[in-house]
DNA sequence: ATTATCTATAGATCTATAGATAATGC
DNA sequence: ATTATCTATAGATCTATAGATAATGC
């Protein structure tokens, strides 16, 4: 249902969805193509179909535009670990699958989600809510890896630290599918899921349990 | 051997070694703390203890010395892989010293490394001699990953997909270990590389035997 | 009357250049 | 005379605000 009232846009074409949504759609792509810093008001409204000063109808400033996006940069891992964690099925299984969740949901963002990671580092007071939610997810994955280590499903390793090795690998290869995609976000997922857990099993376990254990439920 | 022409700094202290190298090292500095696109002249030119407009006495502009950290974003991976490659061992072995290495390198990096790929991405003619230097440094590292699959040592993965995972786990950890280190750099650098070298393993072939062989050298 | 846009613009940067100046070197 | 700095500034943005305007809704 189109919204009917206020002065018609000038140029573009008229409004469909939520103007907010389109505006933060249209941010991600820019983002990514410029650059978050490189990003202008003047650049972000042609990009919509808006005059430069419109979009001060809907946010309060460039820095708005920012945050919204910053405050949605976790939301998607953390729900996955949630879900996969609640979810059946052994911890190198279960580890898969977030693994590939996360890649597969990561590659889809169109701007490197590295940038809004450091964005959020430079105003840990400002993006508290960012920094809350990464908290959470580090916990999440953290309890994961702590179970497998503890029934011997995955080797010795420090979950703290093993749990921000994945992290970053996901993120890296994020930028560099974005970059120059040379695989299908899944099957780049894939792979980086077979590394991931294959490079945690405990001696004596084997990828292919993991697979054969994934395949049987589908 | 400090220089002794020229009229004198008003502000800072008296130059010690190559302005260009001090230039070039605040700016890696400050582009890790603002990011490169916030990063301007006059604040560049304050925290060398120059005027700004004297910065364009040793670059053209703002965007010479952006791509002087470009050009260099990829060489000492590029002269790691070389040199690892020469090396004595076996493929898993090198494997584990050029991540190690090339963590080490990375965490040793006051920037975002992610972001100068970001840069030299947005323009490829610009900065041609990147992107020549980043396919051979895949070039060299794919060879490698090929010999192990070819040799048994390694599981079958495909060589390329993996060369680019691999260095996407090495970036990705360099930001987060940039943001909120937890672990010395080594001990990082050292769990990205069992994490890699482990998961990349033929079946049968133990992470400990690779350890072994690793520290037989020293 | 309310809403969502527009036009116009003040104020704040930031880049890059022109030209002056304070040293040393010869 | 040469070098490396300085001061001053034109020109180009970019942000954010003030106030006008073109629709619909009641």
């Amino acid at each position: 249902m189109p919204r009917r009232t206020g002065r018609p846009r000038r140029h573009g074409p008229p409004v469909t969805g939520d103007p907010t949504d389109d505006i933060l759609k249209a941010a991600g792509r820019l983002f990514g193509e410029l650059g978050v810093e490189n990003t202008t008001m003047s650049r972000l409204a042609a990009e919509v179909g808006l005059g430069q000063s419109s979009l001060y109808y809907y946010f309060r400033g460039r820095e708005e535009v920012v945050a919204a996006l910053v405050a949605k940069a976790n939301v998607v891992s953390l729900s996955l670990i949630e879900q996969v964690a609640a979810g059946p099925g052994s911890v190198p299984a279960k580890l898969h699958r977030f693994v590939q969740g996360d890649v597969e949901s990561l590659c889809a963002l169109p701007f490197d989600i590295n940038e809004i990671h450091r964005i959020a580092g430079r105003e840990r007071e400002r993006f508290a809510g960012y920094w809350r939610e990464r908290a959470q997810l580090e916990r999440r994955l953290s309890a994961l890896v702590d179970e497998g280590v503890r029934s011997a499903a995955l080797r010795e390793v420090d979950p703290r630290l093993t749990t921000l090795t994945i992290l970053a690998n996901d993120e890296g290869t994020q930028n560099w599918f974005r970059l120059r995609a040379r695989a299908s976000a899944t099957a780049t997922a894939s792979a980086v899921a077979d590394l991931t857990v294959a490079g945690l099993l405990a001696p004596g376990r084997s990828l292919d349990d993991v697979r054969r254990e994934l395949d049987g439920e589908n």
